[in-house]
DNA sequence: GCCTCCAGGTTCGGTCACTGAACCGACGCT
DNA sequence: AGCGTCGGTTCAGTGACCGAACCTGGAGGC
């Protein structure tokens, strides 16, 4: 564990930060808890990434109190929510500077039905922060190229950390 | 390219962002570069990471249009300015949760002398999203245990964005 | 009971990126 | 010329990531 992972003799929160989420996969993981992925197998085939790696990211983010498992299912604890801010801000950034077709997805306050913000507020409700479990998702057609069976059920319409919505 | 850095298949923005500050080392470079850290040599004091590592790291940066490079010196640009709020959030996620000892550094509103609260907003001001020419970095006596000439130049109170307060 | 299927992993070579140390060239100073 | 520093590049070794194959425990059928 001395290589690769930890950011000893870095004594700052951000550091410490990177050492749970900063890892390559952790964050894409975690954007997927957000979308209502909640197993093993559909994390898998959303991110297509090896198995192995998979199933260690799953490990540390239990241990990190980031996710918990239970009854096969992982998902976001309160520590793990708190992350909204930072995924909805670098698909944002990315967005902004690094592609040119647009947005994928659109998120919506779900009460008033409006897309928030660059900064993640509902200007018309004037809520600062509309926290995620009062969002929704609405993909962009033709935007998602994926094509598994996860990336299908996650395009109809559905609520931030809600199940994923249709299961074959 | 095919391994270890992209996201190919992962049709989104935030593994697009995730491409270009998602590597290890990328958000320390630039959460030092918000500190005012310029050069090489002191980016490499006060990160100890490999220099190849810094040095490749730095390329594909300034090739993103996160850093500019001009007389040596690497600056962050707008686009690299953005990546405050990601930077500031993290530093607060990584506080809550993972250093039981509390802050090393306090960010400060310059114009009022408040510490921003968790969300980056100044509440006496009534401003929300304090941007990062407004702030002063101010650490916590005793808390940065770090000992190069980098980290000490870094402790005496400076806005950020500004060049590296002291220099030998 | 026994067989099959599937979800949820673990194991295993091979490859690639990260690591630390050594080396190199340009520049400034004496 | 000789020395020091800055900003890198080169290089062997190692650990993490990769894809594919293999294992395991529980559910369902018969």
């Amino acid at each position: 564990m001395a290589l690769g992972k930890d950011y000893a003799g870095q004594n700052c929160s951000i550091a410490r930060a990177l050492e749970v989420v900063g890892e390559r996969w952790t964050l894409l993981i975690i954007r997927d808890a957000f979308f209502g992925v909640r197993r093993f197998s559909d994390f898998l085939a959303h991110l297509d990434c090896p198995r192995a790696v998979l199933s260690g990211r799953l490990q540390t983010l239990v241990e990190s109190g980031v996710l918990t498992k239970r009854l096969g299912e992982y998902t976001l604890t309160e520590s793990g929510r708190e992350l909204w801010p930072i995924v909805y801000m670098l698909g944002q950034w990315g967005g902004r500077h690094f592609s040119a077709d647009g947005p994928t997805r659109v998120l919506v306050h779900a009460e008033c039905g409006t897309p928030i913000d660059p900064a993640g507020d509902c200007p018309p409700c004037g809520v600062p922060g509309v926290p995620p479990t009062d969002l929704e998702v609405h993909t962009v057609p033709g935007r998602d190229l994926r094509d598994d069976p996860v990336a299908r059920a996650l395009r109809s319409p559905h609520r931030l950390l809600e199940p994923l919505p249709v299961r074959p």
